[in-house]
DNA sequence: GCGACAG
DNA sequence: ATCTTGTCGC
């Protein structure tokens, strides 16, 4: 899904019929345009070729992924991915891959480390913590939501630790932990693969 | 050898 | 991720 600091958008969801399509939400037309709306939305249907193993992931959902940013008709600012930036045995997560892919600056964010070490910060909205590899700081904990666990926002393609922290900041809202372009983004897919049964 | 190990 | 279990709040 593309957001944008000031667009909007109700978004279409066409039927699935068959594994690898490739699917779009109608682009909206020109109307009074607010943060955090869609403004695209792309679904890509197809099976997985590698099985899930830690540190691989990208092997795994990269190439799908290439193939949702690609279908956008235009590319974003920043992709928001629930993965690991530079926290990577080989500072290489799929958020890395798949800016680097794209050409698009990007932002990972998942529930915990893949291999960086870091304390968590005191569970007040906006309050953030390093996470570091090797003594450098790969990534901020960062609490999007009061008295929930803080989730861990990933330094990207051409982004550090600390946008990728405003960015989980600024995407989430004071109902959820989970940022919002994340559960919109599970909500579609869950439902392709529901309406594809 | 066994558990860990983003999703 | 998915599943199961436990806890809290409406």
């Amino acid at each position: 899904m593309a957001w944008r600091p000031s667009s909007v958008r109700a978004v279409d969801r066409p039927p699935v019929r068959r594994a690898d399509q490739t699917l779009r939400g109608r682009h909206a037309e020109d109307g009074p345009r607010r943060a955090s709306d869609v403004v695209d939305q792309v679904v890509v249907v197809d099976r997985a070729r590698a099985p899930y193993r830690a540190g691989l992931l990208a092997l795994r959902e990269g190439p799908i992924l290439e193939r949702v940013v690609r279908g956008l008709r235009e590319l974003p600012d920043v992709l928001l991915v629930d993965a690991t930036g530079l926290d990577h045995p080989r500072r290489a997560g799929l958020a890395i891959h798949l800016g680097a892919v794209t050409g698009v600056p990007s932002v990972g964010a998942t529930h915990r480390p893949l291999v960086a070490v870091g304390t968590l910060p005191a569970p007040v909205r906006g309050a953030t913590s390093p996470a570091a590899l090797d003594g450098r700081i790969v990534g901020q904990w960062t609490c999007t939501k009061t008295g929930a666990r803080p989730v861990l926002a990933h330094a990207g393609w051409r982004t550090d630790p600390d946008t990728a922290a405003a960015l989980v900041l600024a995407v989430s809202t004071l109902a959820a932990r989970t940022p919002v372009p994340l559960q919109e983004a599970r909500r579609v897919a869950r439902e392709a693969r529901t309406l594809g049964r």
